[in-house]
DNA sequence: CTCGTCACGGTTGAA
DNA sequence: ATTTCAACCGTGACG
């Protein structure tokens, strides 16, 4: 169950224990990074744990990608896509077919070893979830490449390959034909779900978004949670995977009704008080969700240079003038507590 | 002081 | 429908 109140950290900032920070609040940490305000500087004034801090920024590094990694579920451990397309193949020629004939047939024709045979009522599942239309492609299969059936022992990520390593979450170990990501490499990125950011903002499509879409782990979006509506009442298509609890709880965050970025987040994230008030809702209330979608677009965008920031004079000259500090040190402190 | 790392207690969701 | 369990979470603390 999640709680309705977040718990408060040494720093004064609301926390839900086991659940992601706000996309809201990760995107402003990479914001307030790229301006180059120190990581330290980030914890106090967003009241984030250094720990979060780094993390998030290492990840944004990494991947280019401001979400949170995919929670929970379980790999197939006897579903693999070898052996759901052979389910599908029986099914298709005998509709007929009972699930134990298909294990049987599994056995028989070598897909499937005693070991890592799926059990009747998996295959039942998998008929009733992944087959009942047979139309339907499994999303399992479109990178499918011809592997034989996993043993057991061995990692998945032998047999799922991922179009991109960070699809994974960066966790995967530089997959075998799989080049480590150039981190330094600019814009044109795939995002680890199925929607870019800016997507799912509403502000802009990313191109080269669409292509991977159903991964194996797309259906994951972590909470995003600015209401995408507001601009594309039509673009209604459901968010996949997008937790409900999470929309109640967040559904709420500001957002210009004209989709552009809220102007004031800057002095919004760094108004929130201090501790939850019982008014409050969700224990994200507080935080101002800045729709900027230059930040989270790309990797590559600049500091300096055509910036892509414009829309967000405001934020930057305030961050900035964060930033311009005297050596950030008893000046950001202070700064830091007269701010907020 | 900063920051990378990790144990911990927690949640999630496909199998 | 319910349970399992490995994935991820952010915090807090250490170094």
């Amino acid at each position: 169950m999640e709680p309705a109140f977040g718990e408060v950290n040494q720093l004064g900032g609301v926390f839900v224990n086991g659940r992601p920070l706000p996309n809201a609040i990760r995107l402003r940490i990479v914001e307030l990074a790229q301006l180059g305000i120190r990581p330290c500087d980030i914890s106090r004034q967003l009241r984030v744990s250094h720990g979060c801090v780094s993390k998030i920024l290492a990840r944004y590094n990494e991947t280019g990608s401001i979400l949170p990694g995919a929670i929970g579920g379980s790999k197939p451990r006897v579903t693999t896509p070898t052996v759901v397309k052979h389910i599908r193949t029986y099914k298709q020629r005998d509709p007929g077919i009972f699930a134990w004939e298909i294990r049987d047939r599994l056995l028989a024709d070598g897909v499937c070893d005693k070991y890592n045979v799926p059990s009747v009522s998996s295959i039942s599942r998998i008929l009733r979830n992944k087959i009942g239309n047979l139309s339907q492609q499994s999303h399992y299969e479109a990178h499918k490449q011809h592997h034989p059936p996993p043993q057991p022992a061995l990692p998945y990520n032998h047999i799922y390959s991922y179009p991109s390593p960070i699809a994974a979450g960066a966790k995967v170990p530089t997959p075998p034909g799989m080049p480590a990501i150039p981190s330094t490499m600019a814009m044109p990125r795939t995002w680890p779900s199925s929607h870019s950011v800016t997507d799912i903002l509403g502000i802009r499509s990313i191109i080269e978004q669409a292509n991977d879409g159903s991964l194996y782990h797309s259906p994951k979006v972590e909470e995003w949670t600015l209401s995408r509506s507001n601009f594309q009442p039509s673009a209604q298509h459901i968010v996949n995977g997008l937790e409900k609890s999470s929309l109640d709880q967040e559904a709420k965050y500001s957002q210009t009704a004209n989709g552009l970025p809220a102007v004031s987040s800057f002095v919004s994230a760094s108004s929130m008080a201090p501790y939850p008030t019982p008014a409050q809702v969700s224990p994200y209330m507080t935080y101002s969700a800045a729709a900027s979608s230059g930040y989270v677009a790309g990797h590559g965008w600049q500091p300096a240079g055509g910036n892509p920031l414009s829309a967000h004079n405001c934020d930057i000259s305030a961050a900035l003038a964060f930033k311009g500090m005297p050596s950030a040190r008893e000046g950001s402190n202070s700064l830091t507590a007269s701010v907020l």
